[in-house]
DNA sequence: CACCAGGCAAGTA
DNA sequence: TACTTGCATGGT
């Protein structure tokens, strides 16, 4: 006998894969990339981040030790348009000096890191918060960790799942223990709630074909 | 013109 | 502990 809680995520989530179809994330060719890319997204459009990305592809700089080469103003430079550009391109910095100093500047080592501390490590590493780490550990290393984001709170409050003021790790918590540990549905699960978030639940709503419209308890405004 | 985007750290009371 | 502010580009 399955939680209530586990019912009304689960219903969740078959209603919107069955509505999206898989979203075949996190967008990038390797996990170094989506290491960069989940420091350049942080309160940042992805477009954003892609023109960054690819700024550092074109000059073969996507690399550990290609932004560990490189002088902080020169990788602010080609990280301009994902915005924030100064103080990211320290945020990969020390990303890239915890791996460096920790794992030998092996990345390979650190991505095989089996341990219980590792998620603890990455969040010492200054610039790299609760969701960061999170994105890091799921879609890089392939943890079962589950990604919160504003998303996640907008979309459970405005369905009355969730009363404020809800911490990062109860939200985190009211998925993991609700559902099995599967990274491949963590991962899913996380990329349809942006999905979903995009394109109907930004902060001006557009709820009239919102695929959870079915979920029920929907309120007609907030 | 205003508002927002797949956050986070640092400062203040 | 609980707010507030700076960071900054590019799209709507």
């Amino acid at each position: 006998m399955q939680s209530a809680t586990t019912q009304r995520l689960t219903e969740m989530y078959h209603l919107l894969l069955t509505h999206f179809g898989p979203q075949n994330w996190w967008p990038g060719d390797t996990e170094f990339e989506m290491m960069v890319g989940a420091v350049l997204t942080q309160n940042t459009n992805w477009k954003n981040v892609e023109k960054a990305l690819e700024n550092l592809k074109k000059c073969d700089l996507l690399s550990l030790e290609g932004i560990r080469s490189l002088p902080d103003h020169k990788l602010a430079e080609a990280i301009r348009p994902a915005g924030y550009f100064n103080i990211k391109a320290k945020r990969l910095k020390n990303l890239i000096n915890f791996i460096v100093d920790r794992y030998d500047a092996d990345l390979p080592l650190f991505l095989e890191d089996g341990t219980e501390t590792l998620r603890e490590g990455l969040l010492s590493v200054k610039g790299v918060g609760p969701e960061t780490a999170d994105s890091i550990l799921l879609y890089a290393v392939g943890r079962p960790i589950f990604v919160i984001d504003a998303y996640t709170y907008r979309i459970l409050r405005r369905h009355g799942e969730i009363d404020e003021p809800v911490t990062y790790d109860e939200l985190q918590a009211l998925f993991m223990d609700h559902l099995p540990e599967d990274p491949d549905l963590f991962n899913e699960f996380h990329a349809l709630i942006v999905r979903t978030g995009k394109e109907y639940c930004r902060k001006k709503p557009i709820c009239n074909q919102c695929p959870l419209n079915q979920w029920g308890r929907v309120p007609p405004n907030s």
